[in-house]
Parts: structure tokens; sequence; C-alpha cells
DNA sequence: TGAAGTTGTCTATTATCATAGACAACTTCG
DNA sequence: CGAAGTTGTCTATGATAATAGACAACTTCA
């Protein structure tokens, strides 16, 4: 074969091998840790050369989801949510882009007022009224963290029942007008589950969490929200651009 | 830009153009018989060259979607459903391949026996026990044909119940242990609809209509069913191989 | 230790993608 | 008719995709 891809379909070959192991990591044929056929084989499976096989897995490895040991073969990395850091990341946007479906689910929205550490953050006074938001995010039916934001109660009146509904951060600022925003410095670090957070990841009691705290903001700089999020570190994995 | 795809995705980027008119024409931005802006104005919105736009256009013109005046412009075509005419089509994979949805409906089924002429197509003795199944197709909710389907009830018991339980041929022979299956010689004519179809089809009276006849046989060539189909000519057209 | 199997890297070739410019052929409209 | 705007076609160039072969570096296992 000397063509470039199946039909000139505007898709790259080594796209569809991609995409081809993906789908069989996805759907558990390649579990995680196992090792994947040999170079050779796929390319064989697939009828393309070894090159565009390792095109493919290249692509793979890039963003994480395999793993290349010379000598030995490629392994399915366990399979972690890859979590890009940038100023503009959406929950919803990254799990959607790794195929799997974004949702998010209220506990409990109340009043609080601001400690000086939040009234700094929000750029407000200490002992402003504040919403409190606990909620978990999921990435199809895995808990994938617990995040506790917090807002001015005066900039975004009701917020608790807006997030109800629309069960999205972005379509509740974008509710009060906020179109886009930006998250400002991250603070991240690590930390054993609570109970109370191990009940709502679905996680076993004394795992690992990654705990990151944030504040996002609008284009002009103004602090919008600040939240306080647990990941389950088994379940996601941090990418800081380079 | 020097580059060959965005983020070098695996997509070439006449196909993204490519995509995003189509997208275009399918949301109704661009209307049957409207007039595309000009490869010039399409390239800038895409920040493209003049060539990739036409790359993207001629893929376009070549599923028969858009048509090209010399000296004119580039005209969205009437939206018709393309049909190749293949041994192995299946309505369902075709419909899906337009990006639209395929449906089937169950008008009626019942039993009847065969004519003559039925029963040399079927490969059966004339007078033979028969099932016959009326149905509608459709692409998202327009109807695009009516076909009578006869198949012998010794083979095929109660294959009125499981076509209307599964609403697809395929799968009504796949329910029978038929994993594959062909679609022999196959008759084309034309007609106009009479009220009953017009009334299926959502037709206005005194319409064309395309009328299909074809046997389908399993790989040994043994007759599975034979079908009489009308179909709605302006929403249909129907590819042949070169 | 040695053989077999695996991934990593190199060179090389061909085809396609994407861009660029120029001009012809044609349609539309004043 | 003539000008403006459109699609069609040609040549040319550089970057990328895909194939091919060879060998190094490494792991695994008998």
């Amino acid at each position: 074969m000397s063509m470039q891809d199946t039909a000139s379909s505007g898709v790259a070959l080594w796209r569809l091998v991609a995409d081809g192991i993906e789908r069989g990591i996805a759907d558990g044929r390649f579990a995680a840790g196992d090792k994947l056929p040999g170079e050779m084989e796929i390319a064989e499976t697939y009828r393309v050369n070894r090159h565009t096989v390792r095109r493919a897995l290249a692509a793979l490895a890039e963003r994480g989801l395999v793993r290349a040991e010379r000598g030995s073969g490629t392994y399915v990395e366990a399979q972690k949510l890859a979590y890009p850091l940038r100023s503009r990341t959406r929950f919803s946007e990254i799990v959607g882009a790794g195929g799997r479906e974004p949702r998010g689910q209220l506990i409990e929205a109340c009043d609080d007022v601001a400690t000086r550490e939040l009234a700094r953050e929000l750029g407000l006074k200490a002992g402003a009224p504040l919403v409190r938001i606990e909620a978990i995010r999921l990435a199809d039916r895995t808990p994938i963290c617990v995040s506790t934001t917090w807002l001015s109660a005066e900039l975004f009146p009701n917020a608790g029942a807006v997030f109800a509904a629309t069960r999205s951060m972005t379509k509740l600022l974008a509710h009060y007008g906020v179109r886009d925003y930006r998250r400002g410095a991250t603070r991240i670090t690590a930390g054993i589950v609570d109970a109370t957070d191990a009940a709502r990841l679905d996680l076993a009691l004394g795992r690992p969490i990654l705990v990151v705290d944030a504040t996002d903001h609008d284009l002009q700089g103004k602090p919008l929200m600040t939240k306080h999020s647990r990941f389950a570190a088994e379940r996601v994995e941090f990418l800081v651009e380079s």
C-alpha cells in the first residue's frame, strides 16, 4: 500500500491506529498495566508499517495513556485523567477531550462568612457574606474530585440554586454575565483523604489525594471565586505546560 | 503558517474546513440552493490557503453536497441522501455516514403466499407461506423510503414481531443467525407516488418516486428476502460505483 | 551466558498536504 | 461591451505522512 490514509479521508493513518488502541484501552480489552502487543504485531493487525504504529504509540504516550519500556514492551498506564493546568481550563473540556462524559453533582450549598484568608483571595473584607458550594465532579461515573467553592454572596445571589440547576461552574458564571474567566495562581499539595471525602469520592480510607487551591478571575483580573479541591490521586494526573 | 494541520492532530486541514462547511449546511446556516461564500472569503474565515478550501469543497462536491459553478459561485445542492448501490449496503450505515440518524418504523406485518414471481426470486414454490413486512425508513425525521419485504415464513418464523422489536432488517436476520448478506441484482425504475405511500412518506401527491426491487442473498447465494422499495426521489440520490 | 524478542534510532524514498502566485475561462451586472 | 468577481488550472516549493531496511540497546528467559 502506498496510500497515506484510508480512502483519503483526511485522517492520518497513525491517528486511526492510535484511536483504535485507545478504544481498546477504554473498553477494557487492554487493562491498566497490561502489555500491548508488540509494535510488529500491531502493524500487522492494522496492515501498516511499524513506524506508523510507533507514531501512534508516541501520541498515546504523550498523553500518558501508554508507556514504552525498551526491550520489554509497551504498557497501559494507570488510566489517570490527564488534567492540564493552564490558565483557562474547564473540567468539562478536559474530561470531554478524553472521550468521557463530564458530570457535576451538588452536595451542599450554604451561606458562609469570609475568613481573613478567603477575604484576601476574593478581594473582600473579612466577614463579608459568601456562598459556599460543595460539589463532586465525575468523569463518566468515576468521581474525580470534591471541591469547595466560595463566591461573594453579593455578586452572585442565589448561586447555590443556579449551580444545582446547571451543574457547571462555567454555566453558573455565564448566568451572571461572566463570559470567560481564568485561573490565577494555583497551589497543589497532597494529603490523605478524610472519611467524608472518602465516601464522596468512593475512595478507600487512607488513600492519597491531591489538594488544589485556586482562585478564578475574570478577564479584568477581578476575583470571582476561590476553590479548595481534593482529587483522588489515583485517578488524575496534572499536566503542567513546559 | 507552515504547519500541515492544527496542532498536528492527525486530521488534515482541508478536512476541518470541509467539516465546518458541512456543519453549516446541516444546521441550516447554508440552506439548499444557497450560494456559499467565495473561496477567498472562506479561506480568510478559516485562515487557510484558497487551494485548501478548494480541496475541502472538492470533497464535499464528490459527495454531492455542493456544486461549483464556474464564474458564479459554489452552491449547496438539494440535500439528497447519497445512497451508494453496492452489493453490501446497509441503510443504517449509509444514513449514519451522512451524520444523520437512521430510523426504522414498522407499518404492518402479515402473512402472505408466494406468487409465481416472488417464489422464483426467493427460490420457493408458488403458494409457499411468506411474511410480508411494510416499513418506513427515515434519516433523522425525514422519511426516505417505504419498503415491502417478503421473507419465507418457514425460514423466519415470527419475523414481523422480531422486526417490530429490532426495527432493522440487519438485526432481524442476525436474530435468525444470518451474520452477513449481500444484495443481488437490483432493478430501479421511477414512478408517481400513490396516495398510500404519499401519506407514509409525507410527500405531496404527484411527486416522483424511485422504485427499487432487490433480493438479498446470504454469502452462499441463498435468497433471504426480496424487497420492493419506493424512495422519495427528491430526498435521495443513488450512487452507482464506477 | 546466550538466544530471542522488544523498543530506540538512523538513513532513505515516495506520496500527500499546504502554501503561493499567476492566469485562463466563465458569469454577473451596470 | 467592459469591469469586477468567480471558479478552473497550471507550476513550484517546503513540510509532513508513510513506507522500508538496518542496526543498536535493552529485557526476558531458558
